[in-house]
DNA sequence: TTGACAAACTGAACGCCGTTCGCTAAGTTG
DNA sequence: CAACTTAGCGAACGGCGTTCAGTTTGTCAA
């Protein structure tokens, strides 16, 4: 039974090129300006091909979320591995999160700038439960980094879940704007990375003294 | 000449029943899902009549987004003068801003976390010099409510303006993140009202320190 | 009052879009 | 070779933002 076999390669290939040409297109022109005329145009199919694959456009998003969150998460777990300091090894996390966001600034904006308002009806498709559980293990690497600072006392804090939702809050805002208006002439933001490093030192802080400051 | 003045009455008038439709049905439905053509259907006028006073759909946006930050403005100029605790009128606006995020999704995703890319086509138009006036105007809030606290020596930090625009980015991450995902079940939030102090903890916390903790 | 002019407004169209569906043509199987 | 399965596609649907020629409405000088 050779020829099912070869007949599911051929299936995956073709799948794989949508999603290739799909992520060039969207990255070089944003998810907006892409139609699927222009995706089924560069690999050289009918626009209806695409929909023998996915289910709609929102998918061929979502599926691409799930690789580069992957992708994400492989080299945060990397740097867990390697960097022998927890303190220096949260600190380059965070620090990666924000780089990898600014090198894909279009995949970032479609996964966490983007009301989806789907995530009830295609909740149950496997594309979307894939990138799902991805996301939650790459949140899952700040939690263990924070856990790490924790037990070796280097930093203090009271609850891990909060602590570790606010610093993904905090990350994701600097990313974001950056991303979307660090270009717009109009602000008089400071040079990126003296905004990201004083960002790093502003949340590292927060978490060394031991009880809030607030009144 | 009372009829120019008459004339020039009314076109204000359409004006702003067009904006006053499209806001209501961008808050109700989201800029995506809002055509031209419902908002002409609900002030009873042609699709085209509305191009006689608004460039294309993304200046509505724009003209909206700046009466929201006018009112929201207005609101933090009116906590800085009432609150004497400079420490405690920080924290309050901070707080406030989130709140009135989570008051008006829709307009602060559109103003906030939706690509515009158009901000050099665009950026002469009296629309988008005047939101983007009143804007740095709010931003300017949170520089000298920080600055007024450094003066007093209740917190402590080199660069006022790189302080300013990451506690903005920050607080801008969590009000975004708490829009977009906190009604999704699969990602285990803690308490909207915990996140969100302990997210104020840290950023007041991360401000009273003196060196920076990185090694 | 009338005719010329300007301003306000619109119907119809253009060229896109995401998506669907019935058909074709090629490949596989007994 | 005939029956069947499958991948792929042309053409269409309804909707979108936007444009523009043309109509209606209101104003004013003569």
């Amino acid at each position: 039974m050779g020829i099912a076999e070869r007949r599911a390669r051929q299936k995956e290939a073709l799948r794989s090129r949508i999603l290739d040409a799909a992520g060039q297109l969207f990255v070089e022109e944003g998810f907006a300006n892409v139609s699927l005329r222009k995706i089924a145009e560069r690999i050289e199919y009918s626009p209806a091909t695409i929909y023998l694959y996915f289910r709609d456009k929102h998918h061929l998003l979502t599926s691409l979320c799930g690789d580069t969150f992957a992708q994400l998460k492989t080299e945060l777990e990397r740097l867990e591995n390697e960097e022998r300091d927890a303190l220096e090894g949260l600190r380059k996390g965070l620090r990666f999160y924000i780089d990898f966001g600014l090198e894909h600034p279009n995949h970032y904006l479609m996964t966490f700038c983007t009301p989806h308002e789907f995530y009830h009806q295609a909740a149950s498709t496997p594309e979307f439960q894939h990138t799902n559980k991805i996301g939650l293990e790459t949140f899952d690497c700040l939690r263990r980094a924070l856990r790490r600072c924790r037990d070796q006392g280097l930093l203090e804090f009271e609850d891990l879940e909060a602590t570790s939702q606010v610093a993904w809050t905090f990350i994701h805002g600097l990313t974001s704007l950056l991303i979307l208006y660090y270009d717009d002439p109009h602000f008089p933001w400071v040079g990126r990375d003296r905004l990201i490093e004083t960002g790093l030192d502003q949340i590292l802080n927060g978490l060394r003294a031991t009880a809030p400051v607030a009144s």
